[in-house]
RNA sequence: GUCCCCAUCGUCUAGAGGCCUAGGACACCGCCCUUUCACGGCGGUAACACGAGUUCGAAUCUCGUUGGGGACGCCA
């Protein structure tokens, strides 16, 4: 039998993390295995559901390189995908449980378990529902109906109390007590069903074969593979993966940083990143290797090389994973992601021509980490009005003879003709030796004057990118300003 | 409170009884390269939570303790 697997959101925020990697896993599951990818909407709680999340979700899976062979936008043979276009499956299978007495009425409402629920938390007992309506007669229902109570339905657990167990892909053998398990609600009071009974019907129906989760699913799942049981059906294979953490060990949430792959995407992030980066999560391919990119994934993964502990989402890692991905971009690929990049935040690219793209990109060089480090190495360039950083500048008030030396260099540049990389730094050099200084020394003022900053990409391609005319201008400004602004200056003057 | 899961450097992990004086990576600290930063190279600090077993031998198996996490909804 072919694999089936499936990635199972609901829409009611923007794609997390946690769910990418599940939804990672998945996918590498169903390529490995040559199976087929399911993504499936979990939309029954119409309250909290939107149009805006499952967009986001949509596009940061297809931002992420996961695509799905069967769901929303590529249909597929076992469709409806969106659970709130399934109800009546949901309705039929639930009527065959009450009609077996697998099921029944429930006409507690909502307010009344809860204040129940409270009250069993505050006598240490566990909150389990009590059975109230497990054996109401024809009568009392009617009764019931005659207050306008709308019933939810309840699954009827039964009396054994045999441990339910399974063996899990990641977990391994896996047992829960049977009596820990209470009647659940099937079919809310609204005619949807809830999540165990949505996921059991929809991936039988679906035909999933394996179905990859986060551990936090661990204690549903026994409830699932009661109904499994009570419908006759062969349950899918169970893998539970661990979860994905804060630094404080906590489960990974808002108050830890960014926790959607959209805002990585917005940080600067490469989707080949952030795949690799959750890929090791949970998972490792058992040698030293640790960069891959999503085809080498597809060829490796397994769920035998998936660990049992949470893992903790480490950003450090994640931007140095970043660093070594943009280094595998190919040069075209790196300068038209840079691109992309500034024209969304305001850029306009068409100002300069696409050499001069090439070679910015270039000069930036291996400080790239992130996208956004494009727009902070590259702001020398890009910003007509330097922005000087005061530290650096203060450095540059505090030595000698500095406005005389950049005059010096803005003389030389404007007489360098063929103003190549090749010719500018011969001329620095020179006029260092000139002066009687290091060459670093020369530099390193030239840096501040024509960057703002003490880091900055190559000097010589610093001045290649900034033209002629405008190295000369930066250099004689920041000449005007040291006189008026260093004692040094005034000093010597 | 009840149940379930987890436990190797700060972090991600390798390790499936002797190969472990515990390996790799990130981060950190040195040194080198160098016009700054980054990259790169070399080196360093740093871990088997604890306690009992089993065994000739345990990071690896068992039990307990402790710690962490998760679940206990007419949320998913």
């Amino acid at each position: 039998m072919s694999v089936r697997v499936r990635f199972a959101p609901s829409p009611t925020g923007f794609l997390h993390v946690g769910g990418a990697r599940t939804a990672l896993f998945n996918y590498l599951y169903a390529r490995r295995h040559g199976g087929v990818f399911v993504l499936r909407i979990e939309d029954t709680d119409a309250a909290r559901s939107t149009d805006e999340s499952l967009g986001a979700i949509l596009s940061s899976m297809r931002w992420l390189g996961l695509g799905w062979d069967e769901g929303p936008e590529v249909g597929g043979a076992f469709g409806p995908y969106f659970q709130a276009e399934r109800r009546d499956r949901y309705a039929r299978h639930a009527a065959a449980l009450t009609a077996s007495d697998r099921a029944y009425p429930c006409y507690c409402t909502a307010e009344e378990l809860e204040e129940r629920r409270q009250a069993q938390l505050k006598r240490g007992e566990p909150p389990r529902y009590d059975g109230r309506c497990r054996h109401l007669d024809a009568a009392a229902r009617q009764r019931q109906e005659a207050e306008g109570r709308k019933p939810a339905l309840r699954f009827r657990r039964g009396e054994s109390s045999e441990p339910v167990g399974w063996t899990d892909g990641v977990a391994g053998a896996v047992a829960f007590p049977g009596d820990v398990l209470d009647d659940f609600v099937i079919l809310r009071s609204d005619g949807f069903p809830t999540y165990n009974f949505a996921c059991v019907v929809d991936d039988h129906e679906m035909e999933i074969t394996h179905v990859i989760r986060g551990d936090d699913h661990l204690s549903n799942t026994p409830r699932q593979l009661l109904l499994y049981r009570a419908f006759a059906w062969n349950p899918p294979e169970l893998a539970h993966v661990p979860m994905i953490l804060g630094g404080d060990g906590s489960r990974l949430s808002k108050r830890h940083g960014a926790t959607s792959v959209e805002a990585y995407r917005d940080l600067g992030y490469l989707p080949e990143a952030l795949v690799n980066f959750l890929a090791l999560l949970g998972w490792s391919p058992g040698d030293n290797r640790e960069l891959f990119d999503l085809l080498e994934l597809e060829q490796l993964f397994s769920l035998e090389r998936c660990g049992s502990s949470p893992a903790v989402f480490n950003v450090e890692k994640l931007e140095w994973m970043n660093g070594q991905h943009m280094k595998r971009l190919d040069d075209a690929e790196r300068v038209r992601r840079v691109q992309a990049r500034l024209a969304a935040h305001g850029v306009d690219v068409t100002e300069h021509p696409p050499e001069w793209w090439a070679q910015l990109v270039h000069a930036i060089g291996d400080r790239l980490k992130t996208l956004a480090d494009a727009e902070f190495y590259g702001a020398f360039a890009l910003k007509e009005i330097l922005e000087t950083d005061p530290a650096a500048w203060s450095e540059l008030l505090a030595k000698g003879d500095v406005a005389p030396r950049l005059e010096a260099l803005a003389d030389r540049l404007e007489g360098d003709a063929t103003y190549s990389l090749e010719s500018l730094e011969k001329l620095t050099r020179e006029l260092a030796t000139s002066l009687g200084i290091k060459a670093g020394e020369l530099m390193s003022a030239a840096r501040i004057a024509l960057t703002g900053r003490k880091v900055a990409p190559g000097l010589f391609e610093v001045m290649s990118l900034l033209g002629k005319e405008r190295a000369v201008r930066r250099l004689r400004d920041a000449a005007a300003r040291w006189n008026s602004e260093s004692p040094l200056g005034k000093v010597g003057g």
